[in-house]
DNA sequence: CTAATCGTTTGATTTATATCAAGGACTTTG
DNA sequence: CAAAGTCCTTGATATAAATCAAACGATTAG
């Protein structure tokens, strides 16, 4: 994944990705509390992030497609703090952490790389602080599918449509909603007119009204 | 801070903090937006940080104490992403995060180190979101509260007396609520003789009540 | 010492979202 | 095809927290 990379280091790289493994839709590739050995890049699948309260409540933390790094949370204590739920049949690579950091004092771009995953998942629970803390359910909601169709249109897909991979309650779950009122503000976006929405395929008809709507200020400032 | 170096680790480690700043009260350490060039160690006094939406919102993404480490957030893209402001007078280690890396590489205990400490607050900002998404006001204010009592008496300080250092819509601000409810939230618990405040002095008197406040399973456990 | 400012508390009211409840749509299983 | 199970939608109502408003206490400036 880093760039810039020689011959030599990829095939090193190559190496430490010692396997792979694949995960069953519903099927938990590391569950809180499991023992931190390895990262896992994601090739293939659709994945989603939790944490549990000692009293049962689940957050989800995030959700998770190709190219991206799951099981940071488990460096620091060497063993897992949340748990990771395959959405849809999935494909990981195996990345044993001791290798990682192996391989990352060999190789200064592997090392930048890994310091830049961490830092991004840093900044982008830091979006999420100020969406659960400021925002509402319309915003939330609007900001949330930007955010999916943006990443998949990145993979090479429609940048206006999609096929949502999670519940309305585990939408819910993650932009601190329940499902009714992701249901609800669903229903009023299509309404509106600003996206279509038939299940869980989702249609964004009007783009930049979706964008005022997660950020009110771009709305006034045009005005 | 990482253990068991040997001395001319320690040596390179006291090269790499090339200097300290003072950071009076009130003043910003770094700005959204600022170029990232460095971490910075705690070494006294009091932080906050914060990221601003374009509307002109704040979140409160933390606050900060001595021995703990902020600037994380530039690493991703070699630009802050949020601010961090002195809510006391302080001075911070100034560690050039090239530096940072290159050492990296030299000492794995250090490399070690670095990656704990990112991981540690991807872990605490999933413990945000859960607070956020899932806990009502009490409970929030309750962990909030019994946070700041463990990492003070980690410093020495008293496990049940603290001055606050930030005002009620900072605290509001961090956990997600208004500063009018932050203040209805402190004189209901102080009525139930769980804490004393007199402004910003906060005395915990029932620490085991407001462990059940902030999660509420033990509670029933006990039952 | 007095005025001004900032932060806090408290009360009255509003509101966004949660909760409770029922039914509908789609999928899977027998 | 029928039955069961999930997931989703929608309506009615409740509620936690926000908002609006006023006054109070502590600190700073003149």
């Amino acid at each position: 994944m880093p760039i810039g990379l020689e011959v030599s280091e990829i095939k090193k790289l190559d190496e430490m990705i010692e396997k792979r493994r694949q995960v069953k839709q519903g099927q938990m590739l590391y569950a809180n509390g499991d023992p931190f050995t390895s990262l896992y890049a994601i090739r293939t699948g659709f994945f989603k992030t939790c944490v549990v309260n000692e009293d049962g409540r689940e957050q989800v933390t995030g959700f998770q497609m190709a190219g991206e790094i799951i099981g940071l949370d488990g460096i620091v204590s060497d063993q897992h703090s949340c748990s990771a739920i395959a959405l849809e049949d999935a494909e990981v690579c195996i990345m044993p952490f001791a290798s990682v950091e192996d391989l990352s004092r060999e190789i200064p771009a592997l090392q930048r790389h890994v310091h830049r995953v961490m830092s991004r998942e840093i900044v982008r629970e830091n979006g999420m602080m100020m969406m659960l803390g400021n925002m509402r359910a319309e915003e939330r909601l609007a900001a949330f599918l930007l955010n999916l169709v943006q990443r998949l249109h990145a993979r090479g897909f429609s940048q206006s449509e999609m096929v949502l991979r999670m519940t309305r309650e585990e939408i819910g779950s993650y932009l601190g909603l329940k499902l009714e009122t992701i249901s609800r503000t669903f229903s009023k976006l299509s309404d509106d007119g600003i996206i279509e929405v038939k299940q869980r395929y989702v249609k964004i008809l009007a783009p930049d009204t979706l964008k005022k709507l997660s950020n009110p200020q771009t709305c006034q400032t045009v005005l």
